[in-house]
DNA sequence: GTGAAAGCGCTAACAA
DNA sequence: TTGTTAGCGCTTTCAC
């Protein structure tokens, strides 16, 4: 593929002043019409957006930043974006940011204390003027830095005594109810749970619901049945295998998110085991992939564009009204199960 | 989660003028020892440095960028942040520049020309200083824009004769032919191609090669065993659907990227048929989860790290050394076949 | 080697 | 309603 470039000779970029000569207005003029001020007549506001549109004009938005003193960028901070709950994410997040005229940032942590200092930095740097923490993890304290600054902030999980900060909580507790209720209508008994990795809050907090969802079902959980794994396929591979080691088996498993599921998915097969007749699994998440699974993964949904929208609408109140009293501090965003292929009612025997 | 914040009162950052006043030095030595200029003293910028330190002052990028006209920030526009594909190659880019002081922005183009114009459009308004565009597709016309403003511009297999643009060009001979090869080795004759969709550069190029790759092996291509499918794991399984309903069936499948391949690993595991031993199969990419299908998938690896590697390097020496009589303008990233579990000699009876 | 001063392109206060 | 002007925080001549 080959294309000749049109090769205009590149002019300076045509700035306020140019726009101004070419309508014979003032530069305030030209910025009061593009920042659709009321205050300027529709004759002289023609004449500006004539010449705008002569010139491909578009304002400098550093310019517009030093002295404005805002940006219009807003920073996204997740965990990996390699697990593909995040790209969705990033995706639903961004779009709405764009369509209200922000640009975004994005960083992943990895899970590293370091790194998030060093995403923070760089954030401060570019003058954000909100940043959405999705890591869930205990690297979070290092944000003292972004508070120190004054910067709004919105962590998923976690919540910061601070008048910049708002939270958005997770209601795992109604989606894990159900599926642990799912399963015990199934028949099933013997649950176990493959939780995420310890230093994650949402791995504690699913793990806790796990706890007391079996408690309110009236079923004791065994010691062993309850594994931390990582949050990875790989991770669940191994869960499963520590799980497939032990004298007594469980006849379900509840992963702490999808790609754990998955490799359940995945060794449970290498081992010969059919799901959902030989072992019932469930995940957490319902990314993308999770309706393409062998079977298609039953699974506790949590919607990525819920949570984009909580964390944009956390930011932007704050960035646009922090004077408002009535800022919602506090997000909720719901759990649901999707019940697919990947569960049954346990074999007579294993019961 | 609940955790106290500090509260200093915020108080306003501080500025280039603040570190002088505290190092008693003026302003423009301050802006020397920040930008390693040679010119200052050691006692001086000792002493500046430790202001900086005291006060944890760190420079506005927006009053940086309005001055020197350099802003430190990169544009990368990938065609569809969901495939898995794109957020390793995301991330590989953002590690490289980030280690060079670069900030990057990230856009999808989802294939849409209105969507890359608008891309674009932001990403001039941020002063970008270069971008990347891995979006391998028809809409790339648009990028006009871009060169009539002049900004440095590196594409995936597309050659825009301007001297601003350099090109990434992908090596899929070797790797499509390996494969190709790879099959007939192994007894195959009949083999079909899951194409991509024709309005990406990339799928014709693949397509192509794996005609060109036949050819060479002496095979004759059945015309209704190379298929368009749209490079997502539900393509793949319409595709293979196509195929089966075919009186001749091929007994491989060369498939133009991996999510496609899975989709027919997902699709024939539903028809019964046995992987490899009834059909083997071949993608495209070696994302990271083509390791963990069932059985785990051979592919034609195209290395993100490399893609990233070149596509930064191609942008950097333009952003920094534009005058430089051998910057290159043509970077090669290779592939190679991987050999895993979906590829095996055809049944007897299928030859 | 160091400092004073002139802008970078824009917004916002103040005048008219 | 419109224009004039003073910066926003920084880099970069140009003197010293």
């Amino acid at each position: 593929m080959v294309r000749k470039g049109t090769h205009k000779t590149a002019a300076k970029a045509p700035d306020i002043r140019t726009v101004a000569a070419l309508a014979k207005v003032s530069i305030a003029t030209v910025s009061r019409t593009i920042n659709g001020s009321p205050a300027v007549s529709d004759r002289l506001s023609k004449r500006v957006w004539m010449a705008i549109e002569h010139l491909n004009y578009f304002p400098n938005t550093h310019a517009r930043s030093l002295v404005s003193g805002r940006s219009r960028i807003l920073g996204i901070i997740v965990e990996n974006i390699t697990n593909p709950f995040f790209p969705e994410l990033i995706q639903s997040f961004e779009e709405i940011a764009v369509a209200h005229g922000y640009e975004i940032l994005v960083s992943s942590s990895n899970g590293d204390a370091a790194v998030l200092t060093n995403c923070v930095r760089r954030m401060l740097e570019r003058k954000v003027e909100g940043v959405a923490v999705l890591t869930f993890g205990q690297e979070e304290p290092v944000l003292d830095r972004l508070v120190h600054h004054n910067v709004p902030m919105v962590l998923a999980e976690f919540k910061l005594e601070d008048p910049k900060a708002s939270t958005i909580l997770l209601d795992y507790t109604t989606g894990i109810r159900a599926a642990v209720n799912h399963l015990v209508e199934l028949g099933h008994q013997k649950i176990a749970f493959l939780a995420g990795p310890h230093k994650l809050h949402s791995a504690i907090t699913r793990e806790n619901d796990f706890r007391t969802a079996m408690g309110a079902a009236g079923l004791t959980i065994h010691k062993k049945w309850i594994i931390e794994c990582d949050h990875t396929l790989k991770g669940g591979v191994a869960g499963y295998g520590k799980l497939h080691a032990l004298a007594t088996r469980p006849t379900a498993i509840l992963c702490s998110n999808d790609m754990t599921a998955i490799g359940v998915l995945r060794a449970a097969y290498m081992e010969g085991l059919r799901v959902p007749q030989d072992l019932s699994v469930v995940g957490l998440d319902d990314i993308d992939f999770a309706e393409f699974t062998l079977p298609p993964l039953t699974t506790i949904r949590l919607s990525r564009t819920d949570l984009a929208h909580a964390a944009f609408e956390a930011l932007r109140q704050q960035a646009e009204d922090p004077a408002n009293p009535k800022i919602v501090r506090e997000f909720l965003v719901s759990t649901s199960l999707v019940v697919r292929g990947s569960t049954a009612a346990p074999a007579a025997g294993a019961r």
